[in-house]
DNA sequence: CCTCCACTAGAACGGTCACTCTAGAATGAC
DNA sequence: GTCATTCTAGAGTGACCGTTCTAGTGGAGG
């Protein structure tokens, strides 16, 4: 499911598709989720959130300088995105924007997952040296990049917007101070 | 079109929706757009890329300092956002997450109008004293970042990713070196 | 006047949608 | 063994999709 959400969005994933793909029939699915289409998709953006939060730290912990890592890690995604086709992307993302006034319950399934993302995303770089405002700052400005760029680079076919927006938030996040790691 | 495909995408989007908005019947909409709803669509698209990016320098210059214009624009945004009930969004964005791998002719359209916008946004961020290389890829990331950030604040149904994003693409446009303006 | 053409108007069509229904297979309790 | 329950399996249903078709209207050119 998640990864026909992430490359057709919502509204054009049919329940015949999700069948086909998850090779059960339909009637099985409406008997595991009762609540039909929307309940399968906020399964799917629940476990892909928690899935690729994951992804955070270990992208990051790689480089010992937290600038570098950042920079890294978006040019990592852009490999990815370019190795898969241009594809392979966030469900959450894409989802999101299309039915954030369409749909009240997957809109709100999608906004408890962006909130744990910054905020266990704010407590890695809070254990990284930033401060806890700056941190969480950060983290949204950090998930609004990669998110935005990924569309840019989809759409173009191109990884410079990534590469462009992780420079960004590098040299963004190099102009916070850094005290001393509480872990440290 | 646009105000449909930006707060609800593409697929959502059906032709009868977007006869009666016009209050035009079925039969006028395929006379002139023999194309069907691909080619409303890329009408649309081209039409809100053309309208966007003149808001650009329209909101930058409002302020003599690049890096207060950008925070500003950003607030200017988040606030637009909020009082429009969290629907008012670029159609681009949430149109080409949705179709960039099922509708080539509409990616192509998305590819044209993002690639406009970074062209004449890179011509403006140049006469405001950056670099053509530096321009190039803030634009860039301003792009990602508003996008991103207008995905996670209509999910969350808050300012802050808005807020956020804006201050992290100043600091970093803050971080470039700025030349003498060569419009004096 | 007639003719032509751009356009309006919406009924009609085949296909697909999310979803429900019925029927049967598998499993565990007794 | 019997029976109830859980799950599989997919045909069936009504609604709606994008698109096409037929019919009719308005106005300009001769």
């Amino acid at each position: 499911m998640a990864e026909l959400l992430r490359v057709q969005g919502y509204a054009a994933t049919g329940i015949q598709q999700l069948a086909t793909a998850a090779e059960a029939p339909t009637g099985s699915i409406y008997h595991h989720f009762k609540g039909g289409k929307r309940e399968v998709a906020a399964a799917a953006l629940r476990q892909t959130g928690a899935a690729y939060i994951q992804l955070l730290p270990m992208l990051l912990d790689r480089h010992e300088n937290l600038v570098e890592a950042i920079e890294a890690a978006f040019a990592a995604a852009a490999e990815d995105l370019a190795g898969t086709g241009w594809a392979n992307m966030c469900p959450v993302g894409t989802v999101t924007g299309e039915i954030a006034d369409a749909e009240p319950e997957l809109r709100t399934v999608a906004a408890e997952v962006i909130t744990s993302w910054v905020d266990q995303g704010t407590a890695y770089l809070a254990g990284r040296g930033l401060a806890d405002a700056d941190a969480r700052a950060a983290m949204y400005a950090l998930l609004a990049a990669i998110e935005g760029a990924f569309i840019l680079a989809r759409g173009q076919r191109s990884v410079e917007p990534l590469l462009a927006a992780g420079r960004a938030v590098a040299a963004y996040v190099g102009t916070l101070p850094i005290g001393v790691s509480p872990l440290g």
